[in-house]
DNA sequence: TCAACATTGATGCACATGCATCAAGTGCGC
DNA sequence: GCGCACTTGATGCATGTGCATCAATGTTGA
């Protein structure tokens, strides 16, 4: 927890520095880059996250707000809707990511080998296993690196 | 990440159900109960909980609205103050250790064998190493038992 | 000694979050 | 086809957090 702790908020102060919005934002639009139509709905992107509902409407509101992303309506279910990301939002994506990318080497990757990342993963994925699901597993480093 | 936030939030979520106040509070009462007068100045709170100094001044303020805590005058600096946990505060520190050991177990402990969860502090220290200081190291499991 | 600076702790304000609840829409059983 | 339970997403309200700043005291150095 202590560890978490302190990682995440340089992290997160770091890209606050160099001007950038929350990770949270970071990460939504990672997820609906990475689908392949460009959209999620609501839902999908609120089990990606590990975010409450109501957090993740209003995340949404914000994203809209700034034209990262859009609201479009959903034909086949009238009380839905898919968010789709919009240029500017990928675009905004991609800037983070570099800077996060320096980040996360900085605090994370260069105080472990590749090795004893693995490891970690290993150990941590079995923290995780009772509610998750679908068990994401060892591809975890290569994953994030790819991102 | 993900695995923290979901640890976390299961335990939370089981004190809750439980009927017990936030984490943070457990977290102030341990530490005001370890300290061998039962006093710890706000400043060092702070510190040891990661938490920014009107956080702490504010947990501070509802644990003694609840009378779990109390301020002291501090006399060598009349700036500061002393806050000193009260027989309710250790009580409920006391109550909350044996439900939340039991959280943790659940979540973490039967998870992971002895050596493995040795392993993982191991690990997670090397990311901790840069700004924390003290080094507590290995004694990191055997100290959570010892709560 | 005294001005400049640092530390301690509190607080006003804007904004974020959690909770409960709502409206709208879906789909199942009958 | 109809009622009823469920899913989806939004929102009002109370509470919590972050930021900036303050008042009070302590410390340092010329």
């Amino acid at each position: 927890m202590r560890v978490q702790s302190r990682v995440l908020n340089a992290v997160e102060q770091d890209l606050k520095k160099a001007g950038f919005p929350p990770l949270a934002w970071y990460d939504a639009l990672l997820e609906l880059s990475r689908a392949p139509t460009g959209e999620l709905r609501p839902v999908e992107l609120e089990k990606q996250m590990l975010l409450p509902q109501y957090s993740t409407s209003r995340l949404i509101d914000r994203l809209v707000d700034e034209g990262l992303a859009a609201r479009r309506e959903c034909k086949m279910d009238k009380r839905g809707q898919f968010v789709e990301i919009t240029e500017a939002g990928r675009e905004l994506q991609k800037k983070m990511w570099s800077a996060y990318s320096a980040v996360i080497e900085k605090h994370v990757g260069s105080k472990l080998s590749d090795a004893d990342a693995i490891k970690l993963c290993g150990l941590l994925d079995r923290l995780g296993c009772c509610s998750g699901g679908e068990t994401p597993s060892l591809a975890a480093k290569d994953g994030a690196l790819a991102r």
